[in-house]
DNA sequence: TTGTAGGCGTTATCAG
DNA sequence: CTGATAACGCCTACAA
């Protein structure tokens, strides 16, 4: 019976760069060298080395890594939730642009509580998150603290707060507020109700009412729903505002498109035609609002756009130290088949 | 002019255990003890030790203390989007109790893409994932074979699949399809027009549609529609399928909710009414489905529950070495308002 | 172009 | 209960 030396590789346990040292014949940093295909390494070597590594089936220990570079490569994403399209839609494309840079994107949810957002903040730089990047403008003065004792950089997004505590990438929702209420106001709209959800839990929505609220003159008749922020809600507060007969509602304006969905609904249930009946305005252009009956005319926030940026502008921040700026991004009225001039005889009957 | 010493700390930059002990005048293994609240210490010197901690601001390093323990408390979750609320709400429940055990969730896309998974698992292992959450059945060689090499634990979700290659926890999507499709037979509907997104990237869904196959009898006549997976592939699956003067569903069965809101918005855009003159089904059940008119019947998956036992599969598997075991969730058909009975005409005319 | 040696901050194993 | 001290695996001057 013969017994010839197997040609393959008994496979030993290869752990380290020590081990491809051995299995080489070369150094740590040789190996090291050509794991960070780095300076100079002769082609020959580079490619002994990258065959054992091949062979092996090695690959770097991250924690080893880190702890030497004191870089994670890891940037952390804190938002309300993630179960709403828009911040889905925004985290998405940040994970994109950070994984082309190889960098990883580790999330965190507040559910809208300040408390929990610095709570969580800790917990991402304790996990080794090297920047931050979080919602809005509302942040408790102990999350500002934590940030600034660990010297992370932090970007809050949804926002264009240029004289805020920290840069933002986003959009201005005090003028998209005045744009969006001067569209209803221009096409003769008196009655309006304005939807909206939590404004405790959320200050980019507040910064939206109150562009509303300043847009509009002693000719219109404002009222105001406050609401959970889905579907649900927007149907509830459409039921509320259409159930007081003297007071009837031309036109709504909803700060988020799933509001406006719930309203479209109720007006449905109601055989209320948009728009003719009922104007409807909404927030966000989520991806349904093309395509509802009647088409929805929404702002359109550059959600995708804003994570790209984001994720843009850090990663300069961590890798060639670009200071972060605060910057505004369009967003436009988009003008749909929801919203019409107000019904003539309601005019006439406030004139 | 006095000058008095400061009783303030000076804050010298405290950078790991070992100032810590200097500070205190311990050694470093004590004061890895009370970090990690650990065996015997006495109460004067823990209290001192914390104090110490409190006062210089001090934190774990991460990458250091991965090193040592071996252990990155890190789970990677690949998902084909997270701009489909229903992975942003699975993944928010897996988020929510990762958090909860000080675990992290790092999240990478794939596109749908399996090529994309094989690569982005890697990323995530690279980058310290101890275990791999993963959607579906259809899963790359290569994929696997990286997960056994590296022995990382990998869990299937929105399926259940015994006697898979993974362990799996998520629903029978072949019931499921035949559960939907039964729902609509029942009610008499002859003709159903099936809507579903990309097959080829989508093993749910490809199974779901399986179950609606055998499901059925001569006596219906089914018809396909393959479209993009959004509210737009909806609508436009709608218009082919109402087109043909000579074949007109009685009913649409949607694979997805989102599909069916879109059918549903062209179905008002044609004053057809649901369900009078179409029936309509969805399958997820996200939460407008329960507020559009008419509420939408649909197939209710577990989502949220699916990402919570996901979570503490992993993290039982993690920290009490449990084998992970593969489960099937319940869903249930929801009735709503968007399914009736077929109009009696059409059954005349079949019969 | 390659090698040596020391350090990154923690944890953990031993003794005391 | 506490203290040395050796890993953990990688990177990077500094030398050669």
């Amino acid at each position: 019976m013969k017994r010839t030396v197997s040609e393959k590789k008994p496979i030993p346990r290869v752990t380290g760069v020590r081990d491809l040292a051995q299995a080489t014949g070369l150094s740590v940093a040789t190996i090291s060298r050509v794991l960070n295909d780095s300076s100079y390494v002769s082609d020959s070597t580079r490619a002994a080395v990258q065959k054992a590594i091949r062979q092996s089936g090695y690959s770097r220990n991250p924690a080893a890594r880190a702890l030497s570079t004191q870089r994670s490569r890891t940037i952390g994403a804190i938002v309300p939730t993630l179960a709403h399209s828009i911040f889905a839609t925004f985290l998405n494309a940040i994970e994109q642009e950070l994984a082309q840079h190889d960098y990883a994107l580790v999330i965190a949810t507040t559910g809208g509580d300040r408390n929990t957002e610095t709570r969580r903040a800790v917990d991402l730089i304790d996990l080794g998150a090297e920047a931050l990047i979080v919602s809005g403008a509302d942040h408790s003065q102990e999350f500002l603290k934590v940030a600034k004792n660990r010297s992370i950089p932090v970007l809050a997004t949804s926002i264009y707060d240029p004289n805020g505590k920290l840069p933002s990438i986003g959009y201005d929702n005090y003028s998209l507020g005045q744009a969006a209420i001067r569209h209803l106001i221009d096409l003769g709209h008196r009655r309006i109700a304005v939807v909206f959800g939590p404004l405790a839990t959320n200050d980019r929505t507040a910064r939206r009412l109150e562009g509303v609220k300043v847009a509009c003159t002693k000719k219109q008749s404002l009222r105001y729903f406050e609401t959970g922020l889905d579907v649900a809600g927007g149907a509830q507060a459409a039921r509320l505002a259409l159930s007081t007969s003297k007071w009837q509602p031309s036109a709504f304006l909803c700060l988020s498109d799933v509001l406006a969905l719930g309203v479209l609904f109720e007006a449905q249930r109601r055989n209320l035609s948009v728009p003719s009946e009922l104007s409807l305005m909404g927030f966000d252009d989520l991806d349904w609002a093309a395509v509802s009956e009647p088409g929805l005319t929404t702002i359109a926030l550059p959600t995708s756009q804003m994570g790209l940026q984001a994720a843009r502008a850090l990663i300069n921040r961590l890798d060639h130290h670009i200071k972060l700026e605060s910057v505004c991004l369009e967003a436009n009225l988009v003008p749909r088949g929801s919203t019409a001039r107000a019904p003539q005889a309601n005019i006439h009957r406030e004139i």
